[in-house]
DNA sequence: TTGTGGTGT
């Protein structure tokens, strides 16, 4: 390990942390900074018997990376060097150095707003700036400045990132000093193309094919593509064209990899390939950092992801393929170059990239923040508009995030731009959840339902638990058939979520049931977690096994801002944007025409539907918010 | 009559 680049520097990082209470560290992956730095400064005792917190935007990153280092200081994990990420802490009155999920240590700054326990924090891979990492800038900023306004322990900041926006960081932090680690990486050589391809997938094969035909086998290639569809289409046509190519050429194995891809099959892409064989791995943007591949040496870069952006002015997130930025584009480079030499096939021109923005706008200003917000103001953070985020989130998006948590009855408005949380969003913002759903819980309260609402919010809260594949889909479906309800999806999801567990939570279950495991022991974790909160803030856990009219009205009472009204064409009309919606053809209710219900989500696609369905009564909705639906149906024609 | 980039509490 001593010959990691960074032990070069050692001394001088010691001298420049012990100099600057805030440092900038700049460094590629592999140049050991994240391993090697919090250990520096144990070793030196710059934390004086404080902790020292290292964030990650992944949990895998942080529970690997503490691994890791426990193993070289020969300590077992949980002693001085532990993790902490959701539904798992492993760390003891021993530890000193914490790995962490930065969303872990927004949530402790709920109960500690000066983080007063930690004497070092150090954000790594800030250069994502998930929002998360945005949100901490201003935390630790200002917990930095008040200890030492309250003759606390002086709080030690460290942001490490990656050679992007340097200048940005620098500003941001008062110009603190910006310290250089040298990376690994192995020279790239980068091509573009001459002309603009106005069909990349069908530039993607062809590349692929040119350099399957030009260059030894045992070199690996990475495709970046969009999504699932588009990579399960070029796999197969990859496979369908290799059976014309000459029987001399290396065989190729075609690895599809994105996150929904069942484990199992994802582990096909890192496997290492036999001689005599190419590897082909199609990849979302996961390859671009959740995961790395060995042996990659070409990488075909289409320069398109797939994205979200958030419309303040209808409350929509629409996913769309976009071009990607010029930062994204030497991320997905740097994939080619981490063993040896790589070469990069642009499938742009050198002017179109030049044309891309030179860094992918942050995430918070792509996004519903009202999840945010809530958190901010639970942090003790009044004036939002006055909070020192490196990039704010638009007017337009504060001010939606504000009226749907007032709709909700979370915050109140106490001065011309200031709000503050109501008892309401007191409780509601004790939840990990999406304020709607944290509303549903406290909605159960009175309604004395509170276990079954703890059941259905969990199944609300991970990817769908149905799996569906394209072969099997009429078995699959006739077979959950007997889960399904006429008073709609949520009523299935709690249908399915007991049959779960009265089975033990049996895998054979899920398999003869086409239901995703993996989603379904999420389930299970999540619900004993908020069960465990509720506990805490004693929240009597009620059961009303029987009766789902219950649940439903106090579902409707959560999520009336999602409700929808039968049209005399037979579309819906969404009550709170006035727009045109449909039933999404996977709900249970799709052959049914309820007169009114409530959504958990609306997707934008070839036309605006609404998935996961709960029908409601209209008088629920009324007592929800009288005013509210006063006004909305005054609005009608 | 359909489709889900990636994270996280």
């Amino acid at each position: 390990k001593t010959d990691l680049p960074i032990f070069a520097v050692r001394q001088r990082l010691i001298e420049e942390f012990k100099k600057s209470e805030t440092s900038i560290v700049i460094g590629e992956t592999a140049s050991g900074k994240t391993t090697q730095i919090p250990q520096f400064l144990y070793n030196c005792g710059l934390h004086k018997n404080g902790l020292i917190a290292c964030t990650q935007p992944r949990r895998v990153a942080a529970i690997t990376i503490a691994q890791r280092v426990a193993q070289e200081m020969g300590t077992p994990v949980g002693q001085e060097v532990g993790f902490c990420v959701r539904f798992e802490d492993s760390t003891s009155s021993q530890t000193r150095i914490k790995y962490m999920t930065d969303g872990m240590l927004l949530r402790e700054s709920i109960g500690d707003r000066l983080l007063k326990k930690y004497s070092i924090i150090i954000l790594d891979e800030a250069h994502e700036r998930t929002i998360q990492t945005d949100v901490l800038f201003g935390v630790v900023k200002y917990a930095q400045v008040q200890r030492k306004a309250e003759n606390h322990r002086k709080l030690r900041l460290i942001v490490m990132s990656a050679t992007m926006d340097v200048d940005h960081f620098a500003k941001y932090f008062s110009s603190a000093p910006v310290l250089y680690v040298e990376g690994r990486l192995h020279p790239i050589k980068i091509n573009y193309t001459r002309e603009i391809q106005s069909d990349y997938i069908g530039a993607a094969l062809t590349t692929v094919f040119q350099i399957h035909q030009e260059e030894p086998a045992q070199d690996d290639i990475l495709v970046f593509l969009t999504g699932q569809e588009e990579i399960e289409t070029v796999a197969q046509t990859i496979k369908d064209l290799q059976l014309s190519l000459p029987l001399s050429l290396p065989k190729l194995i075609v690895c599809p990899l994105y996150a929904s891809l069942p484990h199992s099959l994802q582990l096909r892409a890192f496997k290492s390939t036999p001689a005599d064989c190419r590897k082909v791995v199609l990849s979302t943007n996961i390859a671009e950092t959740s995961v790395t591949i060995r042996g990659i040496k070409f990488v075909v870069d289409t320069g398109k992801v797939k994205a979200k952006s958030f419309n303040a002015s209808t409350h929509l997130d629409i996913l769309s393929v976009q071009s990607i930025s010029q930062a994204q584009a030497w991320q997905r480079a740097g994939r080619a170059g981490r063993e040896r030499h790589g070469i990069v096939y642009r499938l742009y021109t050198e002017a179109q990239y030049f044309n891309f923005s030179p860094n992918t706008v942050p995430e918070i200003q792509r996004c519903n923040v009202s999840n945010t917000i809530l958190q901010l103001l639970a942090i003790g953070i009044k004036d939002i508009h006055a909070f020192d985020f490196i990039d704010p989130p638009s007017k337009e998006s504060i001010s939606s995030a504000f009226s749907e948590l007032t709709l909700l009855g979370a915050v109140v408005q106490s001065g011309s731009k200031l709000y503050e949380l109501t008892a309401l969003g007191q409780k509601m913002s004790v939840f990990p959840l999406d304020p709607k759903l944290s509303k549903a819980i406290v909605c159960a309260i009175p309604q004395n339902c509170v276990e079954e609402m703890l059941s259905l919010v969990s199944m609300l809260s991970v990817e769908s638990v149905l799996y569906t594949p394209q072969a099997k889909k009429d078995v699959a479906l006739d077979v959950r058939r007997k889960f399904t309800s006429n008073e709609g999806d949520f009523v299935m999801l709690l249908n399915i979520y007991r049959a779960f567990k009265q089975s033990k939570g049996s895998k054979s279950w899920c398999f003869e049931n086409y239901i995703n495991h993996r989603n379904m022991n999420v389930v299970f974790e999540i619900r004993k977690q908020i069960r465990g909160l509720c506990l805490k803030a004693n929240v009597p856990l009620t059961s009303n096994q029987r009766d789902m009219k219950v649940l439903r009205r106090c579902v409707a009472h959560a999520l009336f801002t999602n409700a929808a009204e039968l049209q005399t064409d037979g579309t819906y009309r969404a009550i709170d944007s006035n727009e045109t919606v449909l039933i999404h053809p996977s709900s249970c209710l799709f052959q049914s025409k309820p007169s009114y219900v409530v959504y958990r989500e609306l997707i934008h696609t070839s036309k605006c539907y609404m998935r996961d369905l709960c029908v409601v009564d209209p008088d629920w909705l009324y007592e929800a918010a009288p005013n509210y639906f006063q006004s909305k149906l005054k609005g009608r024609r």
